[in-house]
DNA sequence: GAATGACCCTAACAGCGATAGCTTACCTTA
DNA sequence: TAAGGTAAGCTATCGCTGTTAGGGTCATTC
């Protein structure tokens, strides 16, 4: 009974065997530069045996995305254990700085990659980890809200979580895009991105 | 004499024909996703006569692209007739956002695309038009903070101004991005980014 | 009138994602 | 132990991609 066990961990292992290569070449090269063929070669199959596991080369990104957003999932959970919604995002925000800064270029993929192909609404909404970590930011700003800690102004919660996320995005994607050019001065990032997130919540919060 | 100038018309006018059917399917169906040969099919012509035009596809984006750094350059010119420098601050926001909407495939190529190749610093400085567009908004953000119109701690004219441009560009990359995509409710993306810009001038400006 | 060069063509290259169909190895069941 | 089923790899191929080599046509120029 155990030989199924062992057949099991087998193919699990070329799984992340393709993972592995894949995750490699996609962030030394980019997606669109990366082929089939060549994270193949890099583990000495031939490209069908790839399809054996994933359905194409959009599935593996996927793939790779929903591991990076589940580790950015835990680290949002570590910093969310606080009573305060005002400090709760303020820590939420700089998890997400330090994720993004750690791992640019899966944040690359995870937020700033087009992603083609329609979706169903009703199984996005389920099965989309995007939605779950965002709901870590909205959940807070509906309770700061909720506390009237926030100008009477601001009733709407994406709204104002869209505010912060897009506040924080900015400068994160500027600096992976184009923090290397020298024609604009970036200063360090994450004294940037903590000054914004200050600035940000000043403009959001009651006096 | 005048059939050269006919000649060269005729030329021009095919490049312009290339070029327009170009933009046409690149904000249709993305940069990728467009092919050559769909481009060429488009003006009737077989993909090699483009390649008389342009060196290569990428050509055709660059050339897009400078088109449209005028355009967003002559956009803040006009945005920028205001002696006020916090309302010009809002009305360059203003432009950057219609802009973005308006040319959402150029605004990732020039604002969301990792660009390989290291530059000369010098070069750079004088030609990348990135520079002169975001001189707009620095000099709007210097006169302010000379003006004593802000907030004392904020001094560096750099951190102002990213904070200001990342606002709108996180909001916009991710609409850009992500807009089609039902999980997470994306408002009006005007008036979000309205009302982003008016909460981080709010936290800036002196009570 | 010959030569030049701009412009566009046909045909082809190598590489891409993906699939059809075969073989092999193993597990389960009779 | 033989039969049947399935997972996982293979070869060969499809239709696509960006791009190029080489040829033809025609107006312009010497």
């Amino acid at each position: 009974m155990g030989s199924a066990q062992r057949r099991a961990r087998a193919t699990a292992k070329t799984r992340r065997l393709i993972l592995d290569a894949a995750r490699d070449l996609f962030v030394r090269d980019g997606y669109e530069a990366t082929s089939m063929r060549a994270i193949a070669e890099r583990i000495e199959y031939t490209p069908t045996a790839i399809y054996h596991h994933f359905e194409n080369k959009q599935a593996l990104l996927d793939e790779l995305c929903a591991q990076d957003f589940r580790v950015l999932s835990m680290a949002f959970e570590r910093a969310a254990d606080v009573s305060d919604p005002i400090e709760r995002i303020a820590r939420i925000g700089g998890a997400y700085v330090e994720f993004a800064l750690e791992h640019p270029m899966h944040y690359q993929f995870m937020f700033m990659t087009v992603r083609p192909g329609a979706l169903d609404v009703d199984a996005a909404q389920s099965s989309d980890p995007t939605a779950h970590v965002y709901s870590f930011l909205r959940d807070s700003v509906a309770e700061a809200i909720h506390a009237g800690r926030l100008l009477p102004e601001y009733t709407d919660v994406d709204l104002v979580a869209q505010i912060l996320w897009g506040a924080l995005h900015g400068l994160l994607s500027l600096h992976i895009t184009r923090g290397s050019h020298p024609w604009v001065d970036f200063s360090d990032i994450r004294q940037t991105a903590g000054a914004a997130q200050q600035t940000v919540l000043q403009g959001l919060l009651r006096a």
